[in-house]
DNA sequence: TGTACATCAGTGAACGCGCGTTCACTGATGTAC
DNA sequence: TGTACATCAGTGAACGCGCGTTCACTGATGTAC
């Protein structure tokens, strides 16, 4: 064999890291495979070593953002009783930082596109929507509270929603306002106290 | 003139018309000269007498979404005083049949997409959201609350968060949670009581 | 009122371009003897 | 250890396709006389 088995895996992972970055940045449909395979120094003949077909990368890019995305909210729990974990992912979540750093979350980066997309690609959003629903979910059981599933899901909503709402509001102290009163308000409701 | 000046501003309405629809329902980039003018019963060169590109037409279409959706709610608050147009906006933005009917707030359909876009796209997208802001904030005002623009803007973050997540979410019941604690705690929140 | 002309919305072939995919190939390396 | 062969990741030209845009045109109707 001209390449080695781990050569193989390596370039896989590489070009699914890549489409992973460029799926959280733009999208879905601006996911090209020549651009791909260009971004990994390969030509465009090359990627059907790796996918079977367009689809197949999107689908796979799709559950590792949400896989990326589940890592790093873990990260921020980690060695954090739950109360606390709680308290810290919602204080970055609603951060000036991710408000101004497109592609963090991809519930915030491909929520409105992603209903228009073939059925195959809603069922790897749905999928990852709910992994990130349960993980959140963890905590919220955690510190105590009921009906974890449906205030993890009304948590990642109003979040999600906040951060799409302050990128597009066109004044930026009031976009700050709304960062901070939605901060202020979650955690009122979660009683998780005011500072973490 | 072969045409008279009616003749081409009604044809120009419904291209309009047609090209917010596909707008509202698959988003900007799939919104297609070719596509437009065939299902407008035309044939594509005839664009170019109506609009100067596509991207005029596409912003033109997001004008027009916008100016659509907010007819739409003031229409809801029609002849009510602002406390029960505020909660009568919010049951109907909340509701199943708006989760299960695509397309129906701008924000909902377009959020995610947006960012990505052309900056006179950006533009038009923010003008419509505060367009959206100010209307809701009259009521929030007009109730006697203060920080009316905050609060609108929450608001609407809040509520197009929930419908983008109830229509990920692949439980059904769950989904239908969703919304009715929605419903409920914005309802809380902003003082109107649980029945419009 | 009747005729010649100008206007311009709409036509449809053609353009360049980028896309996903195919395919005959190359050549470095592992395997068989 | 040395040689012949098989493998297969990656190459790059070519394909069909749909896109936005251009452009010479058509022909129904308003205007000028």
């Amino acid at each position: 064999m001209g390449y080695s088995q781990e050569h193989k895996a390596e370039t896989h992972a590489k070009l699914l890291k890549l489409a992973s970055e460029t799926l959280r940045k733009d999208g879905p449909d601006k996911l090209g495979v020549i651009e791909l395979m260009r971004a990994a120094g390969l030509t465009h003949g090359g990627f059907y070593a790796h996918f079977r077909s367009r689809d197949d990368l999107v689908i796979e890019a799709l559950n590792a953002v949400f896989d990326q995305a589940l890592a790093r909210y873990q990260r921020y729990g980690e060695s954090l009783p739950p109360r606390r974990a709680l308290g810290k992912f919602i204080d970055l979540y609603l951060s000036a930082a991710h408000r101004d750093t497109l592609s963090v979350c991809p519930i915030v980066t491909l929520n409105s596109d992603l209903p228009r997309q073939p059925l195959a690609y809603r069922a790897a959003y749905r999928a990852g929507v709910q992994k990130l629903v349960q993980a959140i979910g963890l905590w919220i059981d955690g510190a105590g509270l009921s009906d974890w599933e449906v205030k993890a899901a009304d948590l990642l909503a109003e979040m999600a929603g906040v951060i799409a709402i302050s990128r597009a509001v066109p004044d930026r102290s009031l976009s700050d306002d709304l960062l901070a009163s939605a901060r202020r308000r979650i955690r009122a409701r979660l009683n998780l106290g005011s500072v973490s």
